[in-house]
DNA sequence: TGCCCCCCTGTAAGCGCTTACACTCGACCC
DNA sequence: GGGTCGAGTGTAAGCGCTTACAGGGGGGCA
């Protein structure tokens, strides 16, 4: 089958009910032209004559044509889309980035690859084969190791680290931590907490770690002793019931199956308030809190990270600290299509502010009668 | 350039830093083989002496070559890629079923595209263009009309439809409405409620027009009269708070700015229960009846749909219907992987359960001293 | 010893598109 | 009137890969 004309008469007899789509060789045979007129015609980068220009889309009307993105990136070496790698989808931090980032990639006419990496051994595999489809990368926090990024870059793949310090030549956008951990801390110590314990793993993202050293500044900065060391916990909700549980009972009951309601031992020397890495652990300490009947703020201070959409709604509202979550994939998004076009080749590094929202479960006064609706994140 | 020799040097000087990445080519002449042993090598479709195949992969790790998925597709006909369309990505909903979707999908080793029409009205163009990158399409609710959909097929994409009812030869997953709305309407009704308000638009999505035909049902069937119409509102939580201010305040002060704690005069003819077409719906209402001065469940009932996180956590907590939100994601992605591997010819209709989840926002009793911790969703 | 066959490998066409380059053809200028 | 120029169009190479087809060669069997 050497002759161009046969081209389409080649291929493989089709089962399928449908004829398969239209190429741009039928269109051109259809109109009376050359594919590169075609081609000329829907890309408008070159003069077509107004007659044969309405031919062509005639035809490619009638034919529904629709140009194979594949012919064309490959044509073109580039695939016109970029990719968002995050551990997981669940919970509102994460579909918020991502929110962010599909709303400014797609304005920009990209097309948004998503690879959830969900703690699989052969992410790596599955993120070298997503990198092979886009021309840009967002990586976020704990997904793939940073050698496994550098791999990236030597694949030609551009990298943007979201919620994650900079490595090599990507950029990198996070939000600020070790501050706002610090002002939080010290509220808490200002509302004259001394044992307070951190519920989190500094050691499971990079935004924990900062977290914890601000927490810890905090104390220093007071002249107090430096805080006892984390209560390690993930940032699931369960594992927060379970290690505020841990450190406030005494440990004989953690079990569930108990009624709440103070039937359980309370340890005698537990803290005062709870400083928790981020939202959903706070949502297990209120739980905790219940279940072994001590009362927030009176009993014990709880904080948290992140404002979920629920944090405002608990009883008490819980005081804790806004992300910019919709921004940070925004600018991840903005970030990436910059180097992707060449407009830029040095990596920038942005920290976004976050915002300190105290409600009444750090023991604040607060109007009981109804929710906090103050400032929609949005 | 016509040598074959010399398609490599052709290509345009780069003035990036990094070299391009490593081709097929490469490795061949690395290895000492023909492209076709490399591929044959990669692919494990054709058998390859153990010696060659060790050279090759030597090549393959020294090059450190990953195939161009763009060059792949394009010769094997197939995107290895698909895609989902939602209408916005704001709110536990989507995210839910888009992560059971991509979980389902990247396990059998293929990508995931994702578009939100975010009700942009250019919805359609940049449905197409998603569509010419995938071999099949799962499409949501509100994303684009029944005609954009077929056209989509005939442009020989597969597609799926998602919480919306079968058009043309699509497969469909939705979840049950209408038996759910009737139970709930009348568990309403069983609490002696006589003046139950649908607050929703039945026109904005079928969901909401099913659970709107379920609450008409219930009345029917209980003999009395059909209920008010309903009061319209999105499924936003803002516009919720807006349409039961509406319904059960006279009016006159639906502005913010007031306190809280009654000072708003109430409609003498108010329903006595709510019956909200979707959790947000809910929540603005909590927020209304705040504002109000209105207990619930004591001087208003509330119900709401969906079993968002915040649900249980509401006080009190909310009565409403849990959607197997990740399921529906899956399924959609299993029905999807079937059809575009050939798999299965007649489309499917699947219509997944929902359960009614009984708190005590409707007026049921309910241990007040700790949220309802039982059953998470996932 | 001769033949067949199967294992392995190379050759080259083809996937659908973009675009450099060549070419044609009037218009226009000196 | 010959030359120049630019607009408009076609030709064909090339993007990186898969795979049908065509050998080549060694082992087994008659």
């Amino acid at each position: 089958m050497p002759n161009a004309e046969n081209r389409r008469a080649a291929r493989p007899v089709r089962t399928t009910r449908r004829r398969p789509p239209a190429t741009i060789y039928e269109v051109a045979r259809k109109a009376g032209v050359s594919i590169a007129t075609v081609s000329r015609v829907q890309r408008r980068n070159a003069p077509v004559a107004e007659a044969t220009r309405a031919r062509v889309l005639r035809a490619i009307d009638e034919l529904r044509y629709q140009p194979s993105a594949l012919g064309r990136s490959l044509a073109m070496g580039r695939h016109g889309a970029t990719g968002i790698v995050f551990p997981d989808l669940s919970g509102p931090y994460y579909s918020e980035v991502i929110l962010g980032f599909e709303e400014q990639t797609a304005a920009e006419g990209k097309s948004v690859l998503i690879l959830g990496t969900h703690g699989r051994d052969q992410a790596t595999d599955l993120v070298r084969d997503l990198a092979a489809r886009v021309d840009g990368l967002v990586v976020m926090g704990r997904t793939i190791p940073d050698a496994e990024v550098a791999a990236l870059e030597e694949q030609h793949v551009h990298v943007v680290m979201l919620a994650r310090p900079p490595t090599g030549g990507a950029d990198s956008i996070r939000t600020e931590n070790r501050q706002s951990a610090r002002d939080l801390a010290r509220h808490l110590l200002d509302h004259g907490h001394r044992r307070i314990c951190f519920i989190g793993d500094p050691s499971s993202s990079p935004d924990a770690a900062e977290r914890w050293t601000g927490f810890c500044e905090a104390f220093a900065e007071a002249g107090l002793e430096p805080p006892a060391a984390p209560t390690v916990s993930s940032f699931r909700e369960t594992d927060g019931r379970r290690a505020a549980l841990a450190v406030l009972g005494d440990g004989e009951a953690a079990t569930d199956g108990d009624t709440a309601g103070g039937g359980k031992k309370l340890r005698a020397d537990r803290p005062t308030a709870l400083f928790c890495a981020n939202d959903e652990i706070a949502l297990g300490a209120y739980g905790a809190c219940a279940e072994l009947g001590l009362r927030i703020p009176d009993d014990i201070a709880i904080t948290g990270w992140d404002d979920i959409p629920i944090a405002r709604y608990l009883t008490p509202p819980l005081t804790t600290v806004r992300q910019p979550l919709r921004e940070l994939g925004a600018r991840a998004a903005r970030a990436l299509l910059e180097i992707t076009a060449g407009e830029r080749n040095s990596p920038i590094h942005q920290v976004l502010p976050t915002e300190l929202v105290v409600r009444a479960s750090c023991g604040c006064e607060r109007d009981e009668g109804k929710p906090d609706r103050g400032g929609d994140p949005n």
